[in-house]
DNA sequence: GTGAAAGCGCTAACAA
DNA sequence: TTGTTAGCGCTTTCAC
């Protein structure tokens, strides 16, 4: 027997091999009210019979794709990866499934990616990081549930989750001051300060005032994304006549580049860096970091989203707390400022 | 003016806006044939002025999505996400948008991911080393474009890129037997035999037959996915009476773990990894490995697709070469057999 | 060059 | 409890 129909079989080859109605099928489907045993058997019945896979885009039409769409800034830095696995272990086992959208680089970093998903009807989306204005995001979530992530902001309409930048930097500046650093450098993106809100802008702020505390002259080291600008640049640092002691680098991606530049020219210089991804605990590297919960972050931001399915109109905001993770690359000896 | 419809402008609004019929919108939309220059003019300006954007979903149920879907095993490992990068930017200014559709742990891995895909009808697939049998994906890619990516089958109604595992392999083991070494051991998943055409299949397969050829005895670690349990593994395989004094990783993830625990037990233990993912490099690392080309192997999957979409029927085979990198896990001397 | 109209597969309101 | 039916927004013949 050929196949019904080229793309296999639809409701309406199930309705007729049961010798139901199509409204029957859909019934069954949904798991809604109104079928009697008999007929939920001949049905599911007919569906294993044919093999039969509902059109998510006809299902779309009618309002649900149970399609949950996360833009992600960078796949390769494991802290964006651990939030997407967060989000989908919390929805395995459900209707929904995870797509990723992964984010271009460049201004309105995301917006394209968020746009396509929103396009694609999908029921809820995470925005990772998206380097977008707070009212496009007002705008696509008074239809669509929307929960951005690492960003400080505080919708009207969409839920954010963030993690508490402020306590990770004072954590992190706080534990070079004691061990006596006092040309402290911070290695961010040159666009860090152009949108308040975003982590980075926030963790340079800290890092600002607690130089500005302890009567020091900030020293903002400017780069790119990926470790091998970081090395770049912390390279050119070590370089000066007065190269920083330490450095604090804004994301572990940053700091793994910077600790390649420290390696390679056998300085003693304490490096720092923030989100603990998995090879930051390897001994080779030794890389002291702020811990953040990514996975809980995005389990959470999954279970907002859920929320929001389920009638929540009142938006939510929350903060995760990180937790200085203290290794060798700030406590070895040959790390610690002679002076 | 309010919104025309909960969820933006139609196709209708827009034909209404400019005073022409829904076809010929749709004709301007898809840039099609008898269409006047005066007529494009007005349905732009009206698709602009109503912020118009297609509904993909209404769009795919007439069979184009514009959406390549990715089906990958595992974010955290590097390897994947690089993939990953090289297929998003070959389609970057196309019509087509990236998804992603992380595969589960477990038996059939991927299946439900691009299952999950097809359901959703994208253009085209590109199943990064599923774990399922080719006589499952030679019946989806009877109607969706199906590139695997890893697997060494060679379909009749499907595209496959795989790298040169052989050569990889052989170059690996004659690196090390050329360095002295006899006692060397594999780190591999522990189902790795179970399937023929799967990379770590052919890795173990030449691992064996180099051994064999050495006249040594193979001594096959098996482990599970993850730094962690190649970590436990290999301190245990340390902790042996006659430990080896060489580890061939299936890849780098496993190596990097395997590093870990040679690290920490101070062993004299050369380790040689897989993939060359970007940690591999550091200098605190210095991993011997094998690079594979894996942007190149996504941007020349995406490619297949698109033959595909203009018409070839013929399968397509391809195999990339890889390179042996050579660092300082087997060259340094703390790590070259005494004997 | 332009428009009318059929139909893709599904859901949900309503009728029986 | 079950079935009929009206769309959802788009593409694509086929007339005009």
């Amino acid at each position: 027997m050929s196949s019904p129909s080229p793309r296999g079989a639809t409701i309406e080859d199930v309705a007729r091999q049961a010798g139901v109605s199509r409204a029957a099928v859909s019934k069954v489907l949904r798991n809604a009210y109104g079928v009697s045993p008999d007929m939920r058997e001949r049905v599911t019945a007919a569906m294993s019979a044919l093999d039969y896979r509902p059109r998510i885009a006809a299902r779309a039409m009618r309002g649900r794709t149970d399609t949950i769409g996360i833009e992600v800034p960078d796949l390769g830095n494991q802290f964006f990866t651990r939030i997407v696995g967060g989000a989908t272990s919390a929805l395995a086992g459900t209707p929904y499934q995870v797509v990723i959208a992964p984010a271009e680089q460049g201004p309105q970093q995301g917006l394209r990616a968020i746009e396509a998903l929103i396009d694609r009807q999908v029921d809820g989306v995470i925005a990772v990081s998206p380097r977008i204005a707070p009212s496009v995001i007002e705008r696509i979530s008074q239809h669509t549930p929307v929960v951005v992530l690492g960003r400080h902001d505080v919708g009207a309409s969409y839920d954010s989750i963030a993690g508490d930048d402020v306590a990770g930097a004072d954590a992190v500046m706080a534990h070079l001051l004691e061990l006596g650093h006092r040309r402290i450098a911070h290695l961010t993106l040159h666009d860090a300060d152009l949108d308040a809100a975003a982590p980075h802008a926030i963790r340079l702020r800290r890092y600002k005032s607690a130089m500005a505390e302890a009567r020091e002259v900030a020293d903002v080291l400017p780069t790119e994304e990926g470790q091998d600008a970081a090395y770049e640049t912390v390279r050119v640092a070590l370089a000066r006549l007065d190269p920083p002691t330490a450095i604090f680098a804004a994301h572990d991606e940053l700091a793994i580049g910077a600790l390649r530049a420290v390696v390679e020219a056998g300085a003693r210089v304490a490096v720092v860096g923030y989100d603990d991804v998995p090879i930051a605990g390897h001994p080779a590297l030794g890389l002291t970091t702020v811990r953040q919960p990514g996975r809980d972050m995005g389990a959470r931001a999954a279970g907002l989203l859920r929320e929001r399915g389920e009638g929540r109109t009142e938006p939510v905001h929350e903060l995760f707390v990180g937790q200085l993770i203290v290794r060798s690359s700030t406590t070895a000896d040959h790390v610690r400022p002679t002076s």
